[in-house]
RNA sequence: GGGCGCUUGGCGCAGUGGUAGCGCAGCAGCUUUACACGCUGUGGGUCGGGGGUUCGAAUCCCUCAGCGCCCA
């Protein structure tokens, strides 16, 4: 109660707000109800008021304050009023009889949430959980719907005398019998099969009489209370209430079927946030209701062990997607356009764990790109010829099979804990990045060189490399992309050598891939640093790529490139270097070897590069360029030098972080010497 | 009224104390024999405002603002 809001009076109507009829419990004020269910008002509304449909009386009801003279100003606020979906009309809330349940099992269902037994994804919403469970009201079973599972109670009012001989009498004093024995109801069979019963209950009413009610699941009772007279309830439950069961419902229960024993708990449960109260909670506390019973033999009897939340696929403005709105894309439409992987793998990638997600078509163009993608290396692949899957020979592995080994134990690792964590939109992010920008841009276009070159030996090595990575890149995929990996699987010949049951009949059996063991990286010859030679010879592929943009080349024209290694390189390594630079030839030169004046270069750890041009070139263009990247560096040697230099620093940083610095130092300086040699050459 | 979340380049997001990243879009160019559903290169951000802690803050704390969701 706000007192500066409006005169500060507070009216209080126990029978239509919900507020107030908790107000009027507490207060043991009487229930008055002035609106009649088609929306007028009744004589207890006053004089005037009565038979006036509601919107006209509110009208009314200020002209009679103001005729009175206590009318001091109305002025227009925004109110919050409740709206029928169906009937888009402002609701009023009345006075009505409707079926509560009392949650069964709170405290257990809160505990195993709160104790860590059951995980929620992202975790936060266990805070949510746990605050709807210590508030918790009882559930309104009741739903004024005409279709649906009618609720199964018969009830009838009856006066009694103390005399009832008849069957009614029977039924009521069952029930009055075991509420005096402090029970909550009694059973009784009426229809003379032992196997059916009925379970009723006394409620006694304020005007003295009683409501008897009884609940059966027996058609043969049924028929036996309506020949009483006993009407069922008109209302039919709410959808959850069957929802709840789930979890056990599905797998034969009551009965302890073999499923059931197999798979209560499950494991994780994937849902919506929106549903944590309606589903979630719910199946919770009938797990321990339900399947808590002895015969099931349960240490916990929790329904599953982990909750995983998915966000909430929202329209481009934010809405939820919705019947009303129509705002739904069509699944089937989407997959006919773009394919269900697509659809799967674009939503998933986007979709990061506890956020809702904008749906977007292009993530779906997306995913059907990546597909497209991934298909046309194992085309590839495949049009390589040659035997499939055989054995690598470690003696054989060039920079590059290393380096994309290195890259893809990587990738299983990252796959491995972010599945675990139920990130799985990092999981993708991860595939998507190991895949396209390592596999195909640069170790798919490496292999070239060997598989456009003579040396039968290394493109036999390289297939059995491409096989092995593709293999566990499938494997890697599979969860993502379930329909295309299969096809895949057994095309690519991976499932030919299998066992039936290892993924010789389908991908979904085989061996989800495992990062390599010591054993395999030592066998490999996979050193911390193997992947160092190959990474150099990339990052130098870029910086020559650079030199042909920078002065303006013909980028389809072949070129001839110039190449002075910092240390020996192996001709294969050339032979890549030419492959990528879109080279015409890479001559490799000594170590005493000057470039002509005027030679554009750049270098690296690996080496320098040069591009001979005989004077064709913009020298011009090339030292603005060069002196660019020279401040460029500059700026950056400034940064770290002013905080070696800061004793601050120096005195309180870790010892790795202060290391880290001092390296970084010193790579930009390399960087920087390379960039004046290549700038003092231009003169 | 209570609770939760969000605010980082045009858009969607990642990044929880140590060099600001990714995708899309943009721009320039390319029919390079897996893929134009593609390739190469490139511009673009004082991380919502303010204050604090720290050698150091997108990241931790306080505060303000805006947006969204849930409960009442």
């Amino acid at each position: 109660m706000d007192f500066e809001f409006g005169t500060g009076v507070l009216k209080v109507t126990p029978a239509h707000d919900k507020a107030d009829f908790d107000i009027g419990t507490r207060h043991k004020l009487p229930l008055i109800e002035v609106i009649n269910a088609d929306g007028t008002m009744n004589t207890l509304a006053g004089g005037p008021l009565a038979g006036l449909d509601r919107f006209k009386a509110r009208k009314v009801a200020v002209e009679i304050l103001t005729e009175q003279g206590v009318m001091i100003e109305a002025k227009p606020y925004e109110n919050n009023v409740g709206f029928s979906q169906r009937a888009d009309v402002p609701i009023e809330p009345r006075l009505s009889e409707q079926w509560f349940l009392k949650y069964p099992a709170v405290p257990e269902s809160k505990a195993c949430v709160a104790e860590g037994r059951m995980k929620f994804h992202p975790d936060r919403w266990a805070k949510v959980y746990d605050h709807w469970l210590t508030n918790i009201q009882d559930w309104c079973i009741s739903r004024q719907l005409w279709w649906g599972h009618r609720i199964p109670v018969w009830s009838k009012v009856v006066v009694i005398d103390g005399k009832q001989t008849d069957e009614i009498g029977k039924i009521w004093d069952v029930a009055r019998t075991s509420e005096s024995e402090g029970k909550e109801g009694g059973s009784i069979c009426l229809s003379g099969n032992a196997k059916e019963s009925t379970f009723v209950q006394n409620i006694e009413r304020a005007d003295g009489t009683i409501l008897i009610c009884c609940a059966t699941e027996s058609i043969l009772e049924s028929e036996k209370l309506e020949k009483f007279g006993f009407t069922q309830d008109p209302d039919v439950l709410d959808t959850w209430f069957s929802s709840w069961l789930w979890p056990f419902a599905t797998m034969g229960w009551p009965e302890q079927t073999e499923t059931l024993k197999k798979f209560y708990p499950t494991t994780d449960l994937v849902t919506g946030p929106d549903i944590i109260f309606f589903w979630v909670a719910r199946m919770i506390m009938a797990g321990y209701e339900y399947m808590g019973d002895p015969k099931f033999g349960l240490p916990d009897a929790m329904p599953f062990q982990n909750v995983y939340f998915t966000g909430i696929i929202r329209d481009k403005q934010g809405r939820k997607m919705s019947k009303t709105l129509g705002n739904s894309p069509d699944p089937l439409v989407l997959i006919a356009q773009y394919g269900a992987d697509a659809l799967r793998f674009g939503t998933m990638r986007s979709a990061p764990l506890g956020q809702d997600v904008l749906f977007d078509e292009k993530d779906v163009e997306l995913g059907r790109n990546f597909c497209n993608k991934l298909w046309n290396a194992c085309r590839f692949r495949q049009m390589q010829g040659g035997e499939t899957e055989t054995e690598i020979n470690p003696s054989l592995l060039t920079s590059d099979d290393k380096w994309i080994l290195v890259r893809l134990d990587q990738a299983i690792k990252e796959v491995g804990d972010a599945l675990t964590t139920y990130n799985f939109a990092t999981a993708v992010q991860a595939l998507y990045r190991f895949f396209w920008s390592e596999y195909c841009d640069w170790y798919m276009e490496a292999s070239k060189a060997a598989f456009f070159g003579s040396d039968d030996a290394l493109k036999a090595n390289k297939l059995a490399v491409i096989d092995f990575v593709l293999a566990n890149t499938i494997r890697l995929f599979h969860p993502f992309l379930p329909f295309i990996t299969e096809e895949l699987w057994h095309g690519m010949g991976y499932s030919r050598e299998l066992p039936e049951n290892l993924g010789g009949k389908t991908i979904m059996f085989a061996a989800w891939p495992k990062p390599f063991t010591a054993e395999e990286k030592d066998y490999f010859g996979l050193a911390d640093t193997a992947d160092k030679v190959a990474a150099a010879k990339y990052e130098l592929v870029g910086l020559g790529r650079n030199l042909r943009r920078e002065l303006k080349l013909d980028p389809a024209k072949k070129l001839k490139f110039i190449l002075k290694p910092a240390g020996n390189l192996a001709t294969a390594e050339v032979e890549v270097l030419k492959i990528l630079l879109n080279a015409e030839a890479v001559e490799v030169v000594a170590h005493n070897w000057t470039p002509a004046k005027g030679t554009p270069s750049a270098a690296n750890a690996l080496g320098e590069i040069f591009l001979p041009l005989d004077g064709l070139i913009d020298i011009g263009a090339e030292k603005v360029r060069l002196t660019k990247d020279a401040e460029k560096i500059q700026s950056e040697i400034v940064k770290v030098e002013q905080k070696l230099a800061n004793p601050n620093f120096t005195s309180k940083v870790p010892p790795a972080v202060l290391d880290e610095h001092k390296q970084r130092l010193a790579d930009w300086q390399t960087k920087l010497a390379q960039v004046n040699a290549s700038l003092a050459a231009l003169d």
